[in-house]
DNA sequence: ATAAAGCCTGTAGCGACTAGAGGTTCAAGC
DNA sequence: GCTTGAACCTCTAGTCGCTACAGGCTTTAT
């Protein structure tokens, strides 16, 4: 989690960007935007200018990416970074902002399943007659026709 | 929903691109937005080169918005408006659009609330100390520790 | 020695807007 | 008729988190 600098560490083989990649589930890309964003450190290189790095940069990346599947925010990553690169800290920065990502997460499930039951109703509503009577069109043409008219307000930052 | 075309309509009062926006909840950036990419027909000018719209266009773009608030993809709306411009067609295809984006939704959901279990456990686990010894930490850390391995496979799409 | 695979930088694209610069037009009041 | 100020115009660039080239260089294996 802290320092691939040494200039040749002994134990790790030294890996080639695509197998660090490989190792975390991720793409040589997103290993270059990860560095260049400064999520990672700069890489020790080749003479011939290619990237080299050890088990401390894989460790790294996976947490990375790990961090990333559960949904954090590349800035929320910065900042689990920064504590986890700072052990003696107290971890209640740490917690808050894994609370606070929960409590996004819950208020995305409730209005996606929100969303759901509308979704449910408009499809059940549909007899498969042609689109001037088509129930689906008629609840997207008139919000009256929702149940819930507020649980649903704008699907932009859920999914 | 359909023509907003005639030179002068005398019934609508003509509106200003900030009160079309107004009454369909969205900004008059984001109507320029749909007009550049073809959702709403370009509006008739004023002599000076402002936008002027009828009724018609509030009802169009309130579609537009709410099938948006429902989060079907700006190419579905395209397809849905398509389809409701054209009453006379069988709604089979309406009905085929909503039921694969309630899947999408379905799918999602199931991903959220695995995710939401997992941190909660995090959360549920973190003691309060120092950040070496952080349940969240350590969970992000190391996959091994997830209940479910595969169950949050990737937050992208997923909000 | 050569070929194939992998790597490099830099740029542009995705979706669905949003924000700003820098200028023009409209509607209302005087 | 004139002035003010809000609303409007176009164009460009930014957001987020990558992803996908293009065009060239390095490494590794045969």
């Amino acid at each position: 989690m802290s320092g691939d600098t040494p200039p040749a560490p002994i134990d790790s083989p030294a890996l080639g960007i695509g197998e660090l990649a490989r190792r975390a589930g991720c793409k040589p890309e997103t290993v270059r935007y990860y560095e260049r964003i400064g999520l990672l450190r700069d890489a020790p290189r080749t003479e011939g200018g290619q990237r080299r790095y050890g088990e401390a940069a894989v460790k790294r990346l996976t947490f990375i990416r790990h961090a990333r599947d559960f949904g954090f925010s590349v800035e929320a990553v910065r900042e689990l970074l920064e504590m986890a690169d700072h052990p003696q800290m107290p971890c209640h920065e740490v917690d808050a902002i894994a609370k606070h990502h929960l409590e996004e997460v819950e208020s995305r499930l409730q209005r996606l399943s929100a969303l759901r039951e509308e979704l449910r109703r408009m499809v059940g509503q549909c007899a498969g007659g042609r689109v001037e009577s088509c129930r689906i069109i008629e609840v997207l043409s008139d919000h009256q026709l929702c149940i819930s008219e507020d649980t649903h307000g704008g699907a932009h930052d859920l999914g």
